[in-house]
RNA sequence: GGAGGGAUGGCAGAGCGGCCGAAUGCGAGGCUCUUGAAAAGCCUUGGGAGUGCAAGCUCCCCGUGGGUUCAAAUCCCACUCCCUCCGCCA
């Protein structure tokens, strides 16, 4: 959540900020407001407070020098005022709530960087890598659903009969290249980052910390009995690691990484690019995060985009890096870059990863925090974080990439050691 | 799942319902002494909210949430987590 001094040092600017989100000024004003008479309440019930432990302490000292008819009176008048209290402070505490509830749902500011837009369209391409649209031969025009079923590694239909639609299964070959993703990622990355393997069921908290919550319950998939979520991916329980913690900033950065299964319910997402392994419920995903100050946050987007990046060229793949507009950032981004590989058969640009910047956003609402090396007031941590690979498009795109004339598909050199030495996938 | 025990500041560990945001020890920081270091001595050392130019003042936080009381770290209830034992089990 932003900084709610936001709302009253500068309020103006603020909602400009959120404007270039699509947030409309009513909103902001009304958590503004929320906020003012919030406060005007607090001090009341301050001074109210104030009163009646004064009365209590005299009560104490009346009692001891044997003052029981004082005490009594005192004891009364500290009644009163207590019952007032009371009242005034079960309001607070609605006031309080509603506020909150406002907060969380605004969004992050966006980055002074990130460039204006409205919607998808307005992203703007930074670089393009490896993509020549004459390269490709008949035998790569094959979808990777046909490829998949071919061969026999991609069967969507049993995945539908046990789960559902949206919920592959990958078999043999199939399955074994997406374990040899993962184990990839995470070997290239191992030399720096700490690699966890966090819980995938997380408690509500957790799920509220990184933005999910309140304002996008209908994506998770919630287990009501036990009330838990299904991570939507390890960026939840890695960012919540530290939550209430204060660390030193010696040992800043952090860099974690985590294999998880992730799911997402795609609620808002029915019928769009459905196809195959396009857009699924349950997927494999290694992320890479960092935990930072804000003076190390630059550097380390660089870092993890540039991590990312190499990973899917290792594999051959052409990609293109876009910046995300203000309009197309989610909510809890400040500063955001998607990979998206090309995948021939489909003929289509897929989002392969989601480079963002969360500033202070997350921290705050996970309280994660430092203290400075020299001292001074304890400060928020900032947040990053990355896919280094998510399994399905990647599988897609390897597929469909390199398919050769006969129908068999070669693996990509970086993963021979993972595949058993397989260099082929075939029937 | 059942039976017990526990949760206090960076850590360890006291705490009679009022004088407890909290003893004490360790750790950390500063200073004195010293050529330097060690030792010793002195001092400092939690987080948050509000208000104020500031010094300051007020309030909240002793796992979390409720309750009792004029007054709760202290009493009661619920929950969470940790430990021990029993049961079950990959």
């Amino acid at each position: 959540m932003i900084d709610v001094r936001l709302l009253r040092v500068d309020l103006e600017a603020t909602k400009a900020a959120l404007a270039r989100k699509k947030v409309s000024g009513e909103e902001v004003d009304r958590a503004a407001s929320l906020d003012a008479r919030r406060r005007q309440l607090a001090s009341q019930v301050d001074e109210l407070r104030a009163q009646v432990k004064a009365l209590s302490r005299q009560v104490g000292e009346a009692m001891r020098a044997g003052n029981a008819p004082g005490a009594r009176a005192l004891s009364e008048e500290s009644k009163r005022a207590g019952a007032e209290l009371a009242a005034l402070e079960s309001q607070g505490a609605a006031l309080e709530a509603e506020l909150r509830d406002a907060l969380l749902r605004l969004p992050n500011l966006p980055a002074p960087e990130a460039p204006d837009g409205v919607s998808p369209e307005d992203n703007v391409v930074v670089r393009t890598v490896g993509y020549d649209p004459d390269g490709y031969q008949p035998h790569q025009r094959v979808p990777h659903w046909d490829v998949g079923a071919e061969l026999g590694i991609l069967d969507l239909g049993r995945g539908a009969k046990i789960a559902g639609s949206m919920f592959p299964l990958l078999r043999g070959q199939g399955a074994t290249l997406a374990r040899a993703l993962c184990q990839l990622a995470l070997d290239r990355n191992a030399d720096a980052y700490t690699e966890i393997r966090p819980p995938s069921l997380v408690r509500t908290p957790v799920l509220e910390a990184v933005g999910q919550l309140p304002k996008f319950a209908d994506d998770a998939y919630h287990i009501e009995r036990d009330d838990l979520w299904a991570v939507p991916t390890a960026e939840v329980p890695l960012t919540s690691m530290h939550a209430g913690e204060i660390l030193s900033e010696g040992d800043l950065p952090l860099r974690l990484m985590a294999y998880t299964p992730c799911y997402r319910r795609e609620a808002g997402a029915a019928g769009r690019d459905t196809r195959g392994l396009l857009r699924v419920h349950e997927f494999d995903k290694v992320e890479i995060l960092a935990v930072c100050t804000r003076a190390q946050a630059q550097a380390l987007h660089e870092e993890i985009l540039g991590r990312a990046e190499a990973v899917i060229s290792e594999l051959g793949l052409p990609y293109r890096v876009v910046e995300i507009c203000t309009g197309d950032l989610g909510q809890s981004h400040a500063r955001s870059f998607d990979i998206e590989v090309y995948a021939p058969g489909c003929d289509m640009w897929l989002e392969v990863s989601s480079v963002s910047w969360f500033s202070d956003y997350q921290a705050r609402r996970a309280s994660v925090r430092y203290r400075p090396a020299g001292g001074g007031v304890v400060q928020l941590c900032d947040t990053l974080n990355g896919s280094a690979l998510a399994v399905p498009r990647v599988w897609a795109a390897i597929v469909e990439t390199y398919r050769q004339a006969d129908g068999s598909v070669q693996v990509p050199t970086c993963l021979y050691p993972y595949m058993r030495g397989e260099k082929l996938i075939r029937r």
